[in-house]
RNA sequence: UGGGGUGUCGCCAAGUGGCAAGGCACCGGGUUUUGAUCCCGGCAUUCGCAGGUUCGAAUCCUGCCACCCCAGCCA
């Protein structure tokens, strides 16, 4: 956004190459997610890369669901992913493309490579093949159906075609090199036969194109200039190339690759996502606590913050695990300039203002954004009875403590000044109410006596507040790599990830509040009216995030 | 042990032979009716290691080390 030039990354360093050498005349890029799953953060970087470099240079990137294994795939993922896409603020070039619809093109250039001799139809199982296909240190060996006649091998592939064949009995593959360093070139497989009913072809296939025959292939059809991956297909180029050389395509695209975003104290495999959705962990793909586009969302995370996040993170081709802490401050940051604020007490505790005289019910007006006067106003009501949070108050602390202390002062934010001078106990012993009274005339300005308050604390009307849920969310696991190796993940998890405070008191700003409404809770840290289960009648809050807190963390609470 | 990659501050990351950007985190100090924000300052004599070339190297050469990916009819 701001001076994007100067400190590039490779991938525009290369574009910018391209374009200056001629070598393509606008670039178009494509994100081609699998429809097998939700969009994680890490999608989030490869659709920013993607969109981001087609934004940049004034060219189009496409929204392209590599939908060419039925077994995995489903409507569900393909619907969700494009609200995702869409919520992130990005839009596609033209409609939403599918491999699915490029099979009869695949096909007839599997044919193709089948009548220049390059593709044969072999009949080893998936364990001879294994066999055959040797190590990672040893050569393969040639499969013995691998000199057929193209007249045979065009005959055999037409009956796959028709479905004659069991699935796994027979497979299309490329006449490559069977002692080749690279494994994919060891003959790798084009088509395999498994009769499924596909989400977009519906019955029309009993054989699936391979992500190897199809990716390059796909790209060529679009015009795909810079073809983005991640850094685990690059032993894959070797092969898309060798497609690309091999078929009558009408355009060149290369491939690139860059290293995925790992996050720290987080997972995003499917499979261990998927677990902690299956064994009830979390309550679903868009829990608050999910690494997932929709539980970012759910959590109040802005489409902004994220995009941040993938600016600051940057595009290597290393490796590496990004701090959370860089996804925290880029959402502080977004909410922190655009967030209203309210207030809200967690931890109720009753305090009466015993020189205010109950029938006394005043409105004092609040700017909604200190920083923002445009955003306008909002009126908290005030009257004798309110309530602090109970970690504001104690009987005797030290200076450091700048809080609500017996027979010392502490302002109200947006309020006035009160003075603590007693306190009520219950039969337990505990403190159940505090007694105070209001400094006159320190609405907006200090006290006449020139005694300052020690510091400024949030309070809600006991009048004009409400009640609701409010949910704090904390990360789901306490190991900065959950993933890492040996660690199993689910012994990692953190047993507060989630507390819920369910008689919280809310201003009435926050009452009235819609699904999805962002705000800051002042003193406390930033959320959202959730958006399933939140209403006026029955509020409920998430915790977006924690504001920054150096009297926390420095072990303050002492 | 085959092939492909990557190694620059705790984390991310610029740098492409001329004398180590930036962000996050962290540590000081200032402002503040949010212990927030904001502001100011600090934070790699050194670029995985060892040699070499050069007036000069994180950048070039050689060797070594560490880590990641690949043996799905997944993508």
């Amino acid at each position: 956004m701001e001076h994007s030039k100067s400190t590039g990354n490779f991938l525009q360093t290369i574009i910018e190459e391209d374009l200056a050498s001629g070598r393509v005349d606008r670039v178009v890029t494509r994100f081609p997610p699998e429809p097998n799953g939700y969009l994680h953060i890490g999608h989030a970087k490869s659709i920013s890369v993607n969109f981001g470099l087609a934004e940049q240079f004034g060219g189009h990137c496409h929204l392209r669901f590599d939908d060419t294994n039925p077994e995995k795939e489903a409507q569900e993922y393909i619907d969700a992913i494009q609200e995702d896409v869409r919520w992130l603020g990005y839009e596609w070039q033209g409609d939403v493309r599918y491999a699915s619809s490029y099979f009869e093109q695949l096909y007839a250039w599997a044919e193709y490579l089948v009548e220049q001799g390059d593709a044969y139809v072999c009949e080893l199982d998936a364990d001879q093949a294994r066999e055959f296909r040797g190590t990672l240190t040893e050569a393969g060996r040639n499969s013995p159906y691998r000199e057929r006649s193209a007249a045979e091998n065009l005959d055999l592939l037409r009956r796959m075609r028709q479905g004659e064949f069991a699935d796994g009995t027979r497979v299309l593959r490329a006449k490559i090199d069977m002692a080749h360093p690279n494994m994919n070139m060891r003959d790798p497989i084009l088509y395999r036969i498994r009769k499924r009913h596909h989400h977009q072809t519906g019955d029309a296939w009993p054989i699936y194109p391979t992500y190897d025959f199809a990716h390059g292939q796909e790209d060529a059809i679009e015009g795909i200039t810079h073809s983005i991956c991640t850094l685990e297909f690059e032993d894959h180029r070797p092969l898309y190339d060798w497609f690309l050389d091999h078929l009558p395509v009408k355009s060149r695209p290369r491939q690139y690759e860059f290293g995925r975003l790992n996050t720290s104290y987080t997972v995003t495999s499917k499979r261990k996502l998927k677990q902690l959705v299956d064994e009830e962990v979390v309550d679903g793909w868009d829990d608050p606590r999910m690494p997932t586009i929709a539980g970012l969302r759910r959590r109040g995370v802005t489409p902004a913050a994220i995009r941040r996040f993938c600016d600051m993170v940057g595009t290597s081709r290393a490796n590496g695990v990004a701090d959370v802490a860089m996804l925290e401050h880029a959402i502080r940051d977004d909410l922190n300039e655009n967030a209203p604020r309210a207030m809200c007490v967690l931890d109720p505790l009753k305090v009466i203002l015993t020189n205010i005289d109950d029938s006394v019910n005043d409105l004092l007006i609040a700017p909604r954004h200190p920083g923002k006067p445009e955003l306008g106003e909002r009126q908290l009501p005030f009257s004798r009875e309110l309530y602090i949070d109970a970690a504001d108050f104690r009987e005797e602390a030290n200076k450091k403590y700048k809080r609500l202390v017996l027979g010392k002062r502490v302002r109200l934010r947006s309020a006035c000044v009160i003075e603590a001078h007693d306190v009520v106990r219950n039969a337990a012993g505990e403190i159940v109410e505090v007694h105070a009274t209001a400094i006159a005339n320190t609405v907006g300005s200090d006290p006449e006596d020139g005694v300052k308050p020690k510091g400024v604390i949030h309070w809600v009307c006991a009048r004009g507040g409400s009640r609701a849920t409010v949910r704090l969310y904390d990360r789901l696991f306490r190991h900065p790599a959950p993933d890492r190796g040996d660690t199993d993940f689910m012994a990692q998890l953190n047993p507060d990830s989630l507390r819920i405070v369910d008689c919280a008191i809310i201003e009435p700003a926050l009452a009235v509040a819609s699904p999805g409404e962002r705000f800051q809770f002042e003193r406390e840290g930033y959320f959202v009216a959730d958006s399933m289960e939140h209403s006026a009648d029955s509020p409920v809050y998430n915790l977006t995030i924690g504001l920054r807190d150096v009297w926390e963390n420095a072990g303050g609470a002492g």
